[in-house]
DNA sequence: CGCCAGGTTGAGGGACCTCAAGAGACGTGG
DNA sequence: CCACGTCTCTTGAGGTCCCTCAACCTGGCG
């Protein structure tokens, strides 16, 4: 197990002002959350942080790297339930008591700062605004399932693909408008898209290739380009509040559609 | 628009120690939670409470009926989301400013609790117990929402109609235990248990024939029987903490699974 | 009584899966 | 440095699960 370990003040943190430690201000409760927290910790890529199952894990804040949480059915098939990016936070939809319902795993080398239980807690009492962030935090990755679940029950596979990788550019670039020829890293690799959208790798692999041959994107070697912002924005079809959502912005949403009975006629149209 | 409204004391509510009420304890904080809620409104069937993209909506806690709350995507299709028994709260998952990103409709003949938003700050502000209970609860949804997204990415037809009719059963039940030939209401149609599960009506349809042929369940005329608990426990395959969950329990999950990377090997046996 | 949403069944098609095989990419150890 | 194994990517052929379309029946409600 190869977890290199260093320690550095939470007041130099690149994420001092993002996530949940950005509910943490002023020098008391920042001290108080530096001596809550354990020293940050590498993880090499690919590996397993905890398993589903497991219990009494703490919570993880991502430094740096992406990672995935993800949940297995007994026989064996898997489906991977959020992305982590950094700044995002895992382990706050456990309660304490319970074992994990889902499993967490690095995708490419990982920077992960823990928090234990107790100390969250404890840095709760110290600090209510805490509590109040996690609440929003959980408020917002909730929406965000919300569209997977869209997306896994009602969209097509090029329409799943097009809106994740659409979901995870936005998402890794936080705020950073979308340009056509624009290309960026992406440690995904065929398996776990498809565990991602319900879909068979194989299926992905055509899909992809079908999204390259039409010049809307192209994703080689972990690399992924975008060809054709408008076309790609498309073919997602989400409603307009969600890139906001993503960036981290809370504007406001400007999403009016009409009853589940309206759309019920739209489908027979 | 028929809408009933009737006014009756916190202290005295059938709910009154169920669902996120239960967090507000004392006269004090309790005459609180009745200066801030408003009176009790019917809601007749099918009908919708707000709709996707509506803005400013409180909180509604469910005292009676089912209810569902759905997303649309751009050309009408649904995916319903979550289903709300009573004891349940809608709203919680959505920051003050934002638009909502799915709608609320009634199942049956329902009475909701409205909480505005101001009155629930207040609310906290008063009885911080609130906003720790709040918290747990999203806890809760997000793991419900996890089965569902493994439902809909991983599971076939069979296993979605059993996984999401076991969990309606256990959870409208709260911890009575399944018995062969018990039977009780639903209001569901085939429609919606359609888009509940990303199939089409037809399919599900056809499914619950198949169910009912071979003597797993039925479900006619919103009234659903239990055949065989066995078959049908089997055939949902969930982890084993999940039933405690829908009853309200936070017993520990004795979930027990390997790595992902051993769930592949599996997949190759 | 008539309407309409929901339920039921059949025929046919399409999206996605399974199986299979080979090539490329990457890390590991000799 | 190369050899090797493993994982990923790619493509083809064939099959299946689920969808689409269409028709008819049923039951509840004004």
């Amino acid at each position: 197990m190869t977890v290199v370990t260093w320690q550095a003040g939470c007041s130099s943190c690149h994420l001092r002002d993002f996530g949940l430690c950005q509910a943490v201000q002023g020098p008391q409760e920042i001290a108080c959350l530096q001596s809550v927290r354990q020293p940050a910790r590498f993880h090499p890529s690919g590996r397993t942080v905890f398993l589903q199952g497991s219990r009494g894990i703490p919570l993880y804040n991502v430094l740096s790297g992406w990672l995935f949480s993800y949940q297995l059915l007994p026989d064996g098939r898997r489906q991977i339930l959020q992305f982590l990016l950094p700044g995002d936070i895992a382990g706050l939809e456990c309660e304490d008591s319970m074992g994990m319902t889902h499993g967490l795993e690095t995708l490419c080398e990982s920077v992960l700062c823990t928090i234990p239980r107790e100390g969250f807690r404890h840095l709760i009492d110290s600090c209510p605004a805490v509590a109040e962030h996690a609440r929003k935090i959980l408020a917002r990755d909730m929406i965000l399932l919300f569209e997977h679940m869209a997306t896994l029950g009602r969209r097509t596979a090029r329409e799943r693909v097009a809106c994740l990788l659409l979901e995870l550019v936005v998402r890794s670039g936080r705020s950073t408008c979308l340009t056509n020829g624009m290309s960026l890293r992406m440690p995904l690799t065929q398996p776990i898209l498809a565990d991602a959208l319900g879909l068979t790798a194989i299926h992905v692999n055509r899909v992809l290739r079908e999204l390259r041959e039409q010049r809307v994107m192209e994703l080689a070697h972990k690399q992924l380009t975008i060809l054709d912002t408008e076309k790609l924005t498309r073919l997602a079809g989400l409603p307009d509040g969600m890139m906001d959502l993503w960036t981290g912005q809370s504007t406001a949403s400007g999403v009016s559609r009409t009853s589940s009975q309206a759309a019920v006629q739209m489908r027979r149209l």
